[in-house]
DNA sequence: GTTAGCACTCGAACTTTTTGAGTGCTAATC
DNA sequence: GATTAGCACTCAAAAAGTTCGAGTGCTAAC
């Protein structure tokens, strides 16, 4: 991007741009003159756009039609000719309302969030729930649910907390139970889950424990209940991104939900924007890991106290309210971190 | 029906639902004489589907084209016509192979048999979680995570787990929370969870307690543990429905979609297959809770030992592969329940 | 009771026509 | 020299018109 734009170049993409987005139509020389009031005739503003077209910003569907941003216009736009509104009150008040930990656990906080960022912002909202391997762990219990059923709880420091029921073939007395706690608990002491695997395996080698049956099968029991790492991700509002005219055509439909369905691609990206704490923005195929055209991601990391946890964010068509999305997103994310807050 | 259908409107009523099945187009007479072997000629055969349609069973979207089964058509066919096969081999075996406890918690072994039943189906599947209040108690804890946030462990005979991260106003001892605890799982012991709300309400009543500072904070903790009682329910395979012809157009898509977000009408319905045991057919407009039009749903019930605690099944359009979905959902509801049982 | 034959219907698919928003270019104007 | 009016041209989308064929109902023959 040698060329500098000019000051009325980077006003006329501005408004091609917003009316693109307003209308998801093609954006006609016409048509900007009418609603901006630059006081410049349509003729001028077909030489801008053509130059602009030059520069790679704007693409025509066909030579006799308006004109279309292209990702590399969104991408400018977002840096340097956007200006991030505050939030509007009415979100505010709404994600305040609706950010409560009250009556819910861990998932169904994460997943409300992800409703709330969908509802807000209409397109879809995304939380990823943090790693278990970057918790640390307070303590695993084991609860006697029958003769050869136990229940399994390992609580991390955050408020997390993992289950697993697990079918003995041998009954196991309740002091036993509490042996193996006991334990554990000492064991892996403000261990990161991460930490806590490699721990395992150590202790599972060592002379001490060898000969230890009852051990070896705590071992074995805490290794099952912190099995299963795939980060959890919330996804809401698919139903929104229907309403979007770009997607109205069923082949494009049904693309998109295939995409989503399977869930590894958006893990990556997501996983790359928990690397740079604040808000992110991801544009079209700019990061082609979402290979299907036409979407944004706009995240921002949130975080207990100190540590970034995790990513939330929303998902949306190219042609998305960048200026209206991006408050919403980094308001909640901060919300967010703020109610998880560990004192 | 007051009319009794004779054998061969019988086979031919078959013949049209199952090339409706099979194609999603309207039925001519010609195509079914040579796809089906009846020894009739088209002209008979139109005889015979002008009576079916006279009979509510067929009717023809415009004049001058083929037939399609009617709602009725369907309910009849279920009951008798239709001999449900036993489940084809594969299905089972892919049931089987995905249906572990292994390594996963209850809700996760729910969205998995979710998942499961939506792709051996090609529909939506669905599982509706066992209502929180008929639960049977088992134990509550609290967990201390730091000076003033409180993590309470409610645990259910059937090994569900209930977890509410909780900010205490002032720093608890450690020992108060063991002891609230005692007193609380002694009180408790045994009812469901439905009781053990009316028990927390006596309680918190009665005189002995109600000086007791410490006794009110654990009731009120508890309370709280145990609030939102909305059944979980988890849909999965939504975009298979996209693939239905019938929902090719984008308005249709997006009605379900929205239909399906708001999931009360779908919980009702449910609620009220648990009613009674075994597989249930839900035919189109039969149960207009699920008001929007060509949608039909199996179910099955499920349990943990003797009790009924919950309902699986699979959500497609009326034209649905009736004869195959349903030992699909009929198995699964049964390894589920083997898988659940308590020993 | 069954079937061949036939005129008729009507949506789907394909063509053709019309329309209008938009373009690029040139020449006049500020 | 930058801006603008004017004009011929383009092309997708909408509207109107055709054709096609699977399907129907009815009647008369088997």
């Amino acid at each position: 991007m040698a060329e500098q734009l000019s000051d009325r170049a980077k006003r006329i993409l501005e408004a091609v741009i917003e009316d693109y987005i307003a209308t998801a139509e093609p954006v006609g020389s016409r048509s900007i003159t009418r609603s901006h009031e630059l006081a410049l005739s349509p003729a001028t503003v077909r030489n801008v756009m053509s130059d602009l077209e030059e520069m790679g910003l704007l693409t025509s569907p066909h030579t006799s039609s308006g004109r279309i941003p292209t990702d590399k216009a969104y991408r400018l736009y977002v840096n340097s000719i956007l200006e991030v509104k505050h939030i509007a009150r009415d979100n505010r008040e709404e994600i305040q309302r609706r950010c409560r930990l009250a009556g819910k656990d861990m998932g169904q906080v994460l997943q409300e969030t992800s409703r709330l960022l969908s509802s807000t912002s209409s397109y879809m909202g995304v939380v990823m729930a943090p790693r278990l391997a970057a918790n640390v762990f307070h303590q695993i219990e084991f609860v006697k649910l029958s003769s050869r059923r136990i229940l399994a709880i390992m609580v991390s420091q955050n408020g997390t907390v993992q289950n697993r029921l697990i079918q003995t073939g041998e009954e196991m007395p309740q002091e036993d139970l509490v042996r193996m706690a006991n334990y554990l608990n000492e064991l892996l002491q403000g261990l990161t889950i991460g930490q806590v695997r490699e721990r395992l395996m150590q202790e599972m080698q060592s002379e001490k424990v060898r000969y230890d049956s009852l051990m070896v099968k705590a071992l074995a029991l805490s290794e099952q209940t912190i099995s299963s790492d795939g980060p959890e991700l919330f996804l809401e509002g698919q139903a929104n991104i229907l309403e979007q005219p770009e997607f109205a055509d069923a082949a494009k439909m049904r693309e998109i939900f295939r995409a989503f369905e399977q869930k590894s691609l958006l893990l990556d990206l997501l996983d790359r924007s928990m690397k740079a704490d604040g808000v992110q923005i991801f544009i079209g195929s700019e990061s082609h890991l979402l290979k299907m055209e036409g979407m944004s991601l706009i995240t921002s990391t949130y975080m207990t106290g100190k540590d970034t946890v995790g990513v939330l964010g929303v998902i949306g068509p190219t042609r998305m309210g960048y200026g209206r999305v991006i408050p919403i997103v980094d308001y909640t994310a901060k919300l967010i971190s703020r109610l998880l807050e560990s004192e």
